[in-house]
DNA sequence: ATGCGACCTGGAGTGCGCTCCAGGTCAAGC
DNA sequence: GCTTGACCTGGAGCGCACTCCAGGTCGCAT
């Protein structure tokens, strides 16, 4: 029932390497992380509950230094819980208009997906052509018309 | 009604530097462009339309390594429309996933925003406090107990 | 003839986010 | 006492995707 966790344990839970953690903490992501007398670190809730969210904003790339001015905003007490709201707010505008982008990109790539798949139902490769009606000769050479982008 | 399109022009189109633009042909993600007689470069349609594509997979993170290997494919020519197709679907499952992860992602930090949204409003800010009830004297002094992340 | 603007080249530099390393300490187990 | 494994430090290095730069050419307008 230990009510820390050290810094190995804190790096499996979050996927993170030792290197990570410490180059987060020297960034200013996290606070600076208690020791023990043997100098090694001892992770409290509160830190990983703070770097719980930190890896949820960096796995929607925010970047470092909007992390750090966070991590600042939290270190500097309750008073500035709108402002975090704030940073969190438009982290989630942000979110969703990466999504839609991501979206629109997706459809333009089917487009291509489509062109592709009826380019090869018209012109099969000799390996998955369908069955030619029975007494058909030899496929003749099918001449592309140059590349079609 | 030029059949080509100088530099600046495609750059302006796809919100490209120049220098973007010339570093995505050394880099083989567009085949070797045309060249006037005075050497500039002359996109022809075909290059416009293989960078569109290629703008839209950047925009959705393939990296430069992914997308040389699929504009090698489209330069060697038409038998390689099945290796594009799979390049192609897998960047959709790809992207797919992305998307899936940055929701997922929102509704941890959404979490987080109802979370201080509640402290909030138990706890108002002094100019954006409710009318107290009539008759109350002076707020006390609201000492919240420690950081709640 | 001069100036201008668009473009050319090769190569160096930048910013970001890690990642690696050498050399060291500490606590526990054999 | 010695080894092992987890961790420590400061600092260098890396991969990616650009981005910038110096010095040059070309064609056109004044």
């Amino acid at each position: 029932m230990s009510d820390y966790f050290t810094p190995g344990q804190v790096a499996e839970r979050f996927g993170l390497t030792l290197d990570t953690l410490r180059y987060y903490e020297k960034a200013g992501l996290l606070r600076e992380v208690e020791r023990a007398p043997s100098g090694h670190r001892r992770y409290r809730t509160d830190d990983v509950e703070l770097l719980h969210l930190v890896r949820c904003l960096r796995d929607t790339d925010m970047p470092i230094a909007r992390l750090r001015d966070f991590a600042e905003l939290v270190r500097d007490g309750d008073h500035t819980i709108p402002d975090r709201l704030e940073v969190l707010q438009s982290h989630q505008h942000h979110l969703n208009a990466r999504i839609a982008e991501l979206r629109e990109r997706q459809d333009t790539i089917q487009h291509k997906i489509d062109h592709y798949l009826g380019v090869l139902a018209e012109n099969p490769a000799p390996d998955e052509r369908p069955l030619p009606p029975p007494g058909s000769g030899p496929a003749p050479e099918t001449a592309s018309a140059g590349e079609g982008s």
